[in-house]
DNA sequence: CTGAAAGCGCTAACAA
DNA sequence: TTGTTAGCGCTTTCAG
């Protein structure tokens, strides 16, 4: 396996070239405080003529870090996790930081030992991002072995526990799941049904609460897998019932298999029933009808996500959000219930 | 920064623990063959005993391979790309490499030196996931700065050029791009429209042949990006051509904005409009109407293309191809145009 | 088949 | 403010 080893430049070829020790050199790329101005610009100056590129792999080695965060998740194609990968390799990348992705099955169980053989070592800087029961075990595997490197981003199915916790970076997806319902509600909707995507408590809990609080029953959730398949059954069995009129739905693409499920079921859409997302995928806005749903800030998750391991990293306070709010987006699968001739 | 450095467990103390030399020790883990039977064995039980892991770093930094690959890609968030990453940790990790990821912004331009600075250093393994400019742009700089050791999937604005090439991993994009221009000339309309994704010549090359071939006019493609947005406007524009009949979209995002479109221009799909789609993305069965389209192997392609880079890697034989060929699947956004009343 | 010596490129501690 | 000396954990020589 080789790799192409054309001897590279190193510190010591930028040190003699600029007349000082390698030390002072690494000074340099360190942005140490400790070295004169002059000798700063001499060092630079042979960096920039030599092309010297310090080598990650021996900075880390001797004692320094490998600027590297290793990101575990479960499906990289799922529009809120591939946004919100793509959130951390930003502001990784604007750091110096190199990202690596671990990918893992859902289907799979994981000893904590597996978990941390994800990593290059155990301290590794992770973020994982947490939306299932895989990946929130995964987690919690990490926090408990590595607290201070781990940080996670999603919330898995904690629910309000770690609301607070200082190792989290979250939407508050209760909220808008709660607005979102409210919203149906005040449609003139008797109650909202609801499509779980896996552990996404939050969300639950918001509909949940929003109902209760406007005194609505509170038929049980249909348990979804992440696939529009799912979704679509579950639509189908719900259907059933001429009663329901309302469906709030864990992320878009379920709410997809709800729409044509309707379409299925002869019901019109929003006429016959309302539909509500998550997530605010590409393709909502285009859908006939196009989705109401809540539009989410996955990439500034991720980069958020990232400011916050680098805060603990360097022990400095926790960054403030910077990431947008949650929004419900009112469109065209929401609507008042069309009045049923009894 | 610190990384925690509570002391590892290096191959010295397996050395001690086993009674041999660290030498040994290297040996066992690299699969030497010149190792006893059992002398291997003491020393791997060990490797189990001690909970020894392998530094990635110092191996690398001492000569050997730092079995990392990096991705460069422009899109986490599409669905080709995403799966494709996927398929490629997937591989990566069952042969013990870690994937980094390193995402391009279609919007900037990139110096053959930004690209190379994207790699841990010259020489590194990548792979491109080449899809548009950008990404072909990369891909042309690292295989000439290090053909060895890059490989890319995809094929951008390739076209024939490169089928035949020892470095890429490529679907038949243009065969079956043709078969699905056939199969709307088929159904008897009288020519097909294209709305082309960013550089994706073999698409749209199969589409123009499939024309050429039945001896029908070849419109001017739509260009459009990514979005479903440019997609449902430049339908907007086609459709003011009431001859438009039929629309072959570069991928399945923006075949849902030419459905929005035809909706919005009151046509009816696929009564008075077929649109076919590109890549099966998971929702695109349960659109409604469903999406005719394109079933696209992209994790099969993205494992092909790690297994690709490491024969090159290893100076074995080019892997034959485990993926599965690209299929049209015929759903209900496909069919005879209506007859018009002239 | 096994061991000993010499680094890979860098940072950490210490000394000047 | 700068330089010197030791490693980090491993692989590559080269001797046994």
């Amino acid at each position: 396996m080789s790799t192409d080893r054309p001897r590279r430049v190193n510190i010591v070829d930028v040190a003699r070239h600029a007349g000082v020790s390698h030390q002072t050199v690494s000074r340099v790329i360190n942005d140490s405080p400790l070295v004169a101005a002059a000798t700063r610009r001499k060092v630079q100056a042979a960096i920039e003529e030599l092309g010297f590129r310090p080598n990650r792999l021996a900075r880390a080695l001797a004692g320094g870090t490998a600027r590297e965060v290793t990101v575990l998740t479960t499906d990289t194609s799922l529009y809120g996790a591939s946004e919100t990968l793509s959130g951390i390799e930003d502001a990784a990348r604007a750091a110096g930081h190199t990202v690596s992705v671990s990918v893992m099955n859902p289907d799979q169980p994981y000893a904590d030992a597996d978990v941390l053989a994800r990593l290059p070592h155990l301290g590794s800087p992770a973020i994982v991002i947490a939306h299932d029961a895989t990946t929130t075990r995964a987690m919690r595997a990490l926090r408990a072995a590595q607290p201070s490197t781990t940080v996670a981003t999603g919330g898995g199915d904690l629910a309000d526990e770690t609301e607070a916790a200082d190792w989290l970076v979250a939407l508050d997806d209760r909220a808008v799941a709660a607005r979102a319902t409210r919203h149906l509600l005040d449609l003139g909707h008797a109650t909202v049904h609801y499509l779980a995507i896996p552990s996404k408590a939050p969300r639950r809990l918001g509909w949940e609460q929003a109902l209760r609080d406007a005194g609505r029953p509170v038929p049980p959730p249909a348990a979804c897998d992440w696939s529009t398949a799912s979704a679509y059954h579950a639509a189908i069995g719900l259907l059933e019932d001429p009663d329901v009129t309302a469906i709030l739905c864990g992320n878009d693409d379920l709410a997809v298999g709800a729409v044509r499920a309707a379409h299925i079921a002869g019901r019109a859409v929003p006429g016959d029933l309302s539909v509500v997302g998550f997530d605010d995928c590409p393709y909502a806005a285009f859908q006939v009808p196009a989705l109401t749903t809540v539009g989410l800030d996955f990439r500034g998750l991720g980069r958020g996500a990232f400011e916050l391991l680098r805060s603990k990293l360097d022990g400095a306070p926790r960054p403030r959000p910077t990431w947008r709010q949650p929004e419900l987006i009112v469109r065209e699968t929401s609507a008042p219930p069309r009045n049923r001739t009894e």
